[in-house]
DNA sequence: CAGACAATAT
DNA sequence: CATATTGTCT
């Protein structure tokens, strides 16, 4: 029914990032003192800390070459300059800037369940027919996230879904209503199901052999159509060769602020001054409502679990 | 040593 | 773009 779908659709549209709730960028980095004093690198003692990066990889920067243009060796590109010019023309007549780190290899990418949820629900929405990597990567608007990340994770989605929908449907009768598709207990792989079953499964998927629904889709949002200004996020995030991007977060211990509620994994990219796509005049109301997100939170009571993956109340 | 996840290559 | 394979981390 149309209610039905206008439900979830409701909250997809309450999902998406508030300009004024996101922060730019407010995971902060840490600084190499910070990583030195609590001796990250150690490759040991790596159990006092759970960091899912890499913890053997050397950060010094590329012997050959190396500055083109600095010949500054003392300057160690200090964070200091947390802010990076999101919005800047930079890319235009930035020749000879040219992010040097984005060939680097890039850390590695922790799909946390709020991060799939919100890779599921931009693949429903999209329908599978333009669930493809390159599109969802747009359309889920996360700063830093690849095409590569999207594709490999949704090719461990489809399998996922793939299990299901062989294990819930025996005679055909796929008469999964809601979201109780996801319901079911049949996970042969525990860790991966309960990751995505975190996250509500859309019906459509399960039956895509189904021309009734045909896709509902009133409109593509497109969000991210300039992808320049895009790669441009991507560069500054992961560009730097020395500090890490954003991506996961480095320790769940420190003083514990009381209000740790700047700890986002990752950064839902906001929908800031952008206006490229033509509204097909559809009567959408402009901007969301606030977007409140299930934020994770290091219970200190089993102390061992890491910090992201748990169920994910979603809604 | 084995399993799982993400990245990379084809 | 999808699939298969490899590498890394837990």
């Amino acid at each position: 029914m149309r209610d039905d779908e206008s439900n979830w659709f409701s909250k997809w549209e309450e999902e998406l990032p508030s300009p004024d709730e996101l922060m730019p960028l407010s995971q902060t980095l840490i600084t190499p003192d910070l990583a030195l004093a609590f001796d990250i690198r150690n490759p040991s003692n790596n159990s006092a800390s759970y960091p899912h990066q890499q913890q053997q990889t050397p950060p010094p920067p590329p012997p050959s070459a190396a500055q083109p243009l600095s010949s500054n060796p003392l300057v160690t590109s200090q964070p200091s300059s947390a802010e990076f010019a999101a919005d800047s023309g930079e890319l235009g007549s930035g020749a000879a800037g040219d992010e040097p780190a984005r060939t680097l290899k890039r850390p590695r990418l922790v799909w946390t369940p709020q991060l799939h949820k919100r890779f599921v629900d931009a693949v429903a929405h999209l329908g599978i027919k333009n669930a493809v990597p390159k599109t969802i990567m747009q359309l889920m608007s996360v700063d830093g996230l690849t095409r590569e990340n999207v594709a490999s994770h949704l090719q461990k989605y489809r399998l996922y879904l793939k299990r299901m929908q062989g294990l819930s449907n025996g005679g055909g009768g796929v008469g999964n209503g809601g979201g109780s598709g996801a319901g079911l207990a049949a996970s042969s792989d525990p860790a991966t199901d309960h990751l995505f079953a975190s996250s509500p499964v859309p019906p459509h998927f399960l039956h895509p052999g189904r021309p009734n629904s045909d896709h509902f889709l009133p409109f593509v949002p497109m969000a991210a159509l300039q992808q320049q200004q895009q790669m441009a996020a991507v560069a500054a995030a992961a560009g730097p060769p020395h500090f890490q991007p954003q991506y996961h977060r480095p320790m769940g211990h420190f003083g514990s602020p009381p209000n740790g509620q700047f700890e986002h994994p990752f950064l839902p990219r906001q929908t800031q001054n952008q206006q490229p796509v033509h509204r097909m005049g559809a009567p959408v109301h402009n901007q969301v409502p606030s977007y409140v997100e299930d934020l994770e939170s290091a219970n200190g009571t089993g102390g061992r679990k890491v910090l992201t993956l748990f169920p994910t109340g979603d809604d």
